[in-house]
DNA sequence: AACGTTTTCGGTAACGGTTCCGGAACTGTT
DNA sequence: AACAGTTCCGGAACCGTTACCGAAAACGTT
């Protein structure tokens, strides 16, 4: 029986469906009595209220989104998976919405919210970059997970990442400790602060520190229109980086799926990893443990990024929380495919 | 302006509001003048209909669901990913589900149905068998994807897969070709006809095509509980295996996952791949291609499976067709995980 | 017993759309 | 000019739920 309203509900217990509808969102004027006796009945009935109405009553829909650019990196399905499993518990709804390459996540974000009044948006993955005017416009609270961000530049929003910055300076120090002085770099181009342009930022301060010298012919940029943290990126790009000439004892990739096409790459190129060169990526995959040679890389908490993501935005959402920014620190998990250089 | 409703925009165009309505649905009873004019309007107001208003209304929300059964799987990312792609192309919201490993799926979607009004659900992965009787509860159509199922059995749902028994007798003719004769299976127990079970089905096919008895020995169980298709199990089982003590110069992993999983216990424990013992996976993920060695595998064409489903469930929903079920070819991808016996 | 207070409940108006129904305005026919 | 037929539109009922308002019932107080 599929076409069952509170009304069936409110008859077959002899009471009003307001008294129902008490008695299903635990309102205080109830007795506990009648309270479970219409619980019970509403079990007994197998009833579900209509989302629908609810949602129209409520002019607020019991519902978050979650825009990811570019669904097809694994990193982040395990981010999706636990963000779902977060709203779940809080017994919202989760709207998946993949955006494309070339879509505007901000209007996807605005048509998604006036057709669906949901509470909130978890954007993930991409740049971020808006006018202001616009953003002003999404009426929502939401949270930029795996998005550095400003927290200047951007007002009245929450983030959660791992700072980039740092961590990438990390990786590179770890490298440059090893001895490497010609290390390159696989990294996406962009003017604002992407990941891309964050990692980029910490593998220059690292060397500058060590007093070298940045070299642009060790850096290899990702195709906007064709590359995305693929491993046929990752392949494409080191043998791009191959033909230039350029000598290199390190290559730091920027993720794990680009260092792994890279291995492949300096593999088939007769470049053994990591004797003749060093491979490192970020972000700390499960295939990283398992790859062989093991990829050195910064593991990103993703469970913990996840539940934050979630919990800051149900706290802006219910207590009008302001905006909160957490860092995560990464781990620098260094397995074979690094190693001193010779 | 988040607060725009229908009656805005009537008043705006001094017009009623059921001519709003014919304008935006482009209903026949309507002047094609005023319902430019009304269009022209709806867009400059920046209007988005009310989705619940439209819902509740309709009985019937224009949404389907797709219910997912251990989502960390790489290869259900990409399924979902097309799979969202494809119902936002018929503008219908996709909603995305997990279903715990512990939970049931039918309970789930049973759920989903009554709450949401949806008009059609994708089931993915996981095993289904359910009684008629409460299959009978669930009122819109449906497709199994990525799980096989006897159309005699299920009666009135739709289906798409690669013929798994097929496709893994295959798999193991090939390693019987390549001369191996004691090879070694990690696989799913299900009573019922899930993935596992049918994959082993056809490993057993093919071995006793070729006369060679079937030893319980050489099989490797995933612990219901605690495995998964994941790198983590393929380890597990592979050192499980490897302490049997019982030989085998075949490893056959019935997924990508525990492919390589396996290669790196078996390089832990000393033994080469393939030099020492061949290894071969399912289901054609990207990273088989990259990872060192190549594995050697069965490929589903993930993107005709996803396009497929999406299609069965939408003619379905539409046209009230009568279910189809869809087998697709698999691949066979021979990479350099296996090799001949020596 | 009369009164105020509290508890518990039912009736009903929204919420924002869609659709049915009837009517006005126009067209063409006799 | 009278009429039927067609085209286009507005009014209003309705979808299933929640929340407000007022009332009945139960209770306590004097």
């Amino acid at each position: 029986m599929s076409g069952m309203t509170i009304k069936d509900i409110a008859r077959r217990c002899k009471v009003g469906v307001s008294t129902v509808s008490r008695a299903m969102n635990n309102h205080p004027d109830i007795n506990p009595e009648t309270k479970e006796m219409i619980l019970r009945e509403i079990k007994k009935a197998n009833y579900v209220p209509n989302n629908s109405a609810q949602n129209l009553k409520r002019a607020d829909a019991k519902a978050i989104a979650v825009l990811v650019k570019g669904i097809d990196n694994t990193f982040f399905s395990e981010l999706v998976s636990v963000l779902e499993k977060c709203a779940h518990e809080k017994k919202y709804t989760c709207i998946l919405q993949r955006v494309d390459e070339m879509e505007d996540e901000l209007d996807v974000a605005l048509q998604l919210v006036r057709e669906k009044k949901l509470r909130g948006i978890i954007f993930l993955g991409g740049s971020f970059s808006h006018p202001k005017e616009k953003l002003a416009e999404l009426s929502v609270p939401y949270v930029l997970s795996t998005i550095y961000v400003d927290a200047e530049k951007q007002g009245n929003c929450a983030s959660v990442a791992v700072d980039d910055e740092k961590e990438s300076c990390k990786m590179t120090e770890y490298l440059l400790d090893l001895g490497h002085r010609d290390i390159a770099i696989l990294t996406a181009r962009r003017e604002d602060e992407s990941i891309g342009k964050l990692r980029l930022l910490g593998y220059q301060q690292a060397l500058s520190r060590h007093g070298i010298p940045f070299d642009e012919s060790l850096v290899c940029y990702m195709d906007e229109k064709t590359d995305r943290y693929s491993f046929r990126s990752g392949y494409r790009l080191t043998r791009q980086l191959l033909e230039r000439g350029r000598k290199f004892t390190a290559l730091y990739a920027t993720s794990d799926t680009l260092a792994i096409g890279a291995c492949k790459a300096l593999t088939e190129a007769g470049i053994r990893v990591p004797e003749d060169c060093s491979v490192a990526g970020f972000d700390g995959m499960d295939i990283g443990e398992y790859y062989n040679p093991g990829i050195t890389t910064i593991r990103q908490p993703v469970e913990k990024i996840a539940e934050a993501s979630a919990r800051l935005l149900f706290d802006m959402i219910k207590k009008k929380n302001k905006p909160g920014h957490e860092i995560f620190e990464g781990e620098l998990l260094v397995r074979s495919s690094t190693g001193e250089k010779r």
